[in-house]
DNA sequence: TCATTTATCACA
DNA sequence: GTGATAAATGAC
């Protein structure tokens, strides 16, 4: 159904723009204004959902305001219907205008961020549903009596047509004789159904007294009911996940909704099951891996107040909130927040603005906190709360680094004699221990001896790594891959290419021989071909299925695996190499993440960390547990390089099929940078960007970089307006990129 | 985005 | 000139 339903709700007497006014409408459609058309019968006002003619087309869009185009009002299109959509209001629209103008992207865009669900424009759909009616049926055969035993079970809910007639093991065709004897009642409901209230009251489980504190102080921010972000940091295990429910509670008791956003979808699943704990029932889900039918439904059950809590991905942010209370934004310091494609924003500090815009509190929570956040609070603008105490007897493992110069590790071999040990000496003692190694496949390089040739991805510049497991190299930028050859396809030479450096595949062969009594698991994120493999694996594994734990990135990320003792991280400098300033962040982070999986449960954990430079202060950081140090040691480097979080980055991606293009355009730019000038910002480049080519488009990027406080996106705005790209040529904003020269 | 218009090019 | 195809354009 197509129409423009009427709810019956009310709209005002007078409206806003009376019939045949011009207003502006935004479409979510690439134009760089807005379009007037005139407002339809029954009027309309700003902020409220129509569907306007295209062209050719019909599409969803927004009124803006009132209409400004010089057209001749009689010769402008007419709005063809209000859609029975909550209007958006004031605060939302601010929200996209200034994420908009932040990460400088159309507002158009931004508009289809908000409304990426299916079936904006129709009507409610219905459904049919059955209960148990009055009337005795006249005649009661077998199959009639399992219909409303099955209905009996359900103690007067509806239920649908395909339910009840699967339960009951009946055709369709036995209901439909009930119905038409009036012992089933057929109902029409909307398809799309409020969730299932959560029980705000409900108690939580007991807190340990600086949960008990830290809860106290966030339940009063959200009580205040104004703007405030909140960084709760707490190590792995620490009870973050309690506190902050205790929030939640707080702002569901007040009437108001909720959003936690989660990095990761195999996350979600786990956190489900607290909330359900938690509040007794399942609150609504928004991520890449829900159906068009559950999208809609959230969507719509957000804009309506039929959703009190939303666990979801960044691009949850975007939803039609009726009353934000508060957002949580879980691992706060993950990269995944950071959209790299499509409109880049954080959603990191997209949630600060969205709260700030709607006097809503956010919670930033992590065991290790980017050092923005950290600066943040630092500064004041952050409120900060500590967790230290930990459940168990564990604590945060002994860590102890393993110097890789002293221990014989013959070559093509990557674990040392001292893990080794400690690894056969847990795994004997019935305890799980772990691997961790930050590379997928088999081996990163597949070189040829004959000539010295290393297998590259014909897209990308990156090398081609082996997948021993699916016998194919794989481009891991691209997602290019073919069959691993039998010849060099450079010289011709048969039988002489070989795989150099380790991956979790070939460390899982190496284990499997110095472990051969030991089960063992590798996960990593490419054996696993769905969500749900995964989740089933991590839960075997929790369960004690597995002996010896392989993994990369993947097993850093939240689960809680009770039996793990020992971590042993193969290679501790591999992300500190390289000129990227955020390298030592990450690897602080990483590290105290994998070693925050060790002991967890009873016993006291170990972390091993295998290192070339024990020396170096990132390793130094880690091993002492000196956050507090590291963190000022980075912040104090950063401040005097003039770099984020104390100066301010944006990057100039230019990328085209030739390189040439690219690279000539981007020469222009920096040359005529009169207006970044102005506000003392210096441009570098242009450079091959950190991924030189994508899918056979070269990329080259461009650096800007201002002290903190210069406006700088208007500076960019008005020093790109005058250059148009040639043919071919495509241009991206990213403002305060997360890797940087 | 997408349908339509306009420019471009190889070839007769 | 013809037709096919690629690039450019405008949408109220």
């Amino acid at each position: 159904m197509l129409s423009c339903t009427e709810s019956g709700k009310a709209r005002p007497v007078i409206p806003e723009f009376e019939q045949g006014k011009p207003v502006a409408v935004l479409t979510a459609q690439p134009i760089g204004r807005l379009l007037d058309y005139r407002a339809p019968e029954g009027g309309c006002a700003t902020g409220d959902f129509v569907r306007v003619p295209l062209g050719p087309r019909k599409v969803v869009g927004v009124v803006w305001g009132a209409g400004q185009s010089a057209l001749d009002p009689a010769r402008l299109r007419d709005v063809i219907c209000v859609l029975d959509l909550p209007p958006m209001g004031e605060a939302m629209r601010t929200f996209l205008i200034r994420a908009a103008d932040y990460t400088l992207t159309p507002l158009w865009a931004m508009l289809r961020l908000a409304t990426r669900a299916p079936g904006l424009a129709e009507g409610p759909v219905m459904q049919k549903v059955y209960r148990r009616g009055g009337a005795a049926p006249a005649r009661l055969t077998q199959a009639r009596a399992r219909v409303l035993d099955v209905l009996e079970g359900y103690g007067g809910l509806p239920v649908t047509m395909g339910e009840l007639s699967a339960q009951a093991g009946v055709s369709t065709s036995v209901v439909r004789g009930l119905v038409t004897a009036g012992t089933v009642l057929e109902e029409d409901t909307p398809r799309d159904r409020p969730y299932p209230r959560l029980d705000a009251a409900r108690p939580g489980k007991p807190l340990a007294p600086d949960q008990a504190t830290a809860a106290g102080l966030l339940r009063a921010a959200v009580r205040a009911g104004a703007y405030g972000t909140t960084l709760l940091k707490g190590v792995t295990g620490s009870g973050k996940t309690e506190v902050y429910l205790e929030a939640v509670a707080e702002c569901l008791a007040r009437g108001r909704q909720v959003l936690v956003l989660l990095p990761e979808i195999a996350l979600t699943a786990e956190f489900l099951t607290r909330v359900e704990d938690r509040f007794a029932a399942r609150p609504a889900e928004w991520h890449s891996g829900v159906t068009m039918t559950e999208r809609r439904r959230c969507w719509r059950m957000v804009g309506q107040g039929g959703a009190q809590l939303v666990v979801g991905a960044r691009s949850a942010l975007f939803l039609p909130f009726r009353d934000l209370g508060l957002i949580v934004v879980d691992e706060e310091h993950d990269s995944s927040y950071k959209q790299e494609d499509g409109v880049l924003y954080n959603a990191r500090d997209m949630a600060v603005l969205r709260a700030s815009l709607g006097a809503a509190q956010v919670v930033l929570a992590s065991a290790t906190p980017s050092l923005e956040s950290w600066a943040n609070a630092e500064a004041g603008k952050y409120a900060r709360l500590n967790l230290g105490a930990r459940f168990g007897a564990g604590g945060m493992p002994r860590m102890r680094a393993v110097d890789m110069r002293v221990e014989a590790v013959p070559p093509g071999r990557w674990i040392s004699p001292s893990l080794e040990r400690a690894v056969g000496a847990r795994v004997r003692a019935g305890q799980q221990a772990m691997l961790f190694l930050n590379r997928r496949g088999y081996a990163p390089v597949t070189v040829c001896r004959a000539c010295g040739h290393q297998i590259g991805c014909s897209q990308c510049d990156a090398r081609m790594v082996e997948h021993r497991f699916r016998k194919r190299l794989v481009c891991h930028q691209c997602g290019e891959n073919r069959p691993v050859p039998e010849a060099c396809p450079s010289c011709g030479v048969a039988g002489k290419l070989a795989a150099l450096g380790p991956g979790v595949e070939r460390l899982a062969e190496e284990a499997a021989v110095l472990f051969p009594e030991a089960r063992l698991a590798v996960l990593s994120s490419d054996i696993f071909g769905s969500a749900r493999a995964l989740k089933a694996q991590i839960e075997a594994i929790a369960a004690g299925e597995a002996d010896l734990i392989i993994g990369t990135q993947l097993v850093a990320k939240g689960h809680n695996f009770p039996k793990l003792t020992l971590v042993g991280v193969i290679d501790a400098d591999l992300g500190l190499q390289g000129s990227d300033l955020r390298a030592a962040e990450h690897t602080f982070q990483l590290m105290r993440q994998v070693a925050g999986r060790a002991g967890r449960g009873a016993q006291k954990g170990q972390a091993l960390l295998q290192t070339w430079q024990p020396d170096h202060p990132v390793i130094r950081a880690i091993l002492t547990g000196d956050e507090e140090g590291f963190w000022r040691a980075e912040a104090g480097q950063r401040k005097a390089a003039g770099m984020p979080p104390f100066g301010r980055l944006a990057g100039i991606i230019l990328s085209a099929p030739a390189p040439e293009t690219a690279f000539d355009f981007g020469t222009a730019l920096a040359r005529h940078d009169g207006p970044l000038r102005r506000i003392g910002a210096q441009v570098f480049g242009p450079a091959p960007a950190p991924i030189a080519r994508i899918r056979g488009r070269h990329r080259v990027r461009l650096l800007v970089k201002v002290t903190k406080g210069a406006p700088l996106q208007d500076a960019i705005a008005d020093w790109l307006a005058p250059h148009t790209p040639p043919a071919g040529l495509r241009l991206a904003v990213d403002i305060d990129p997360q890797s940087f020269l």
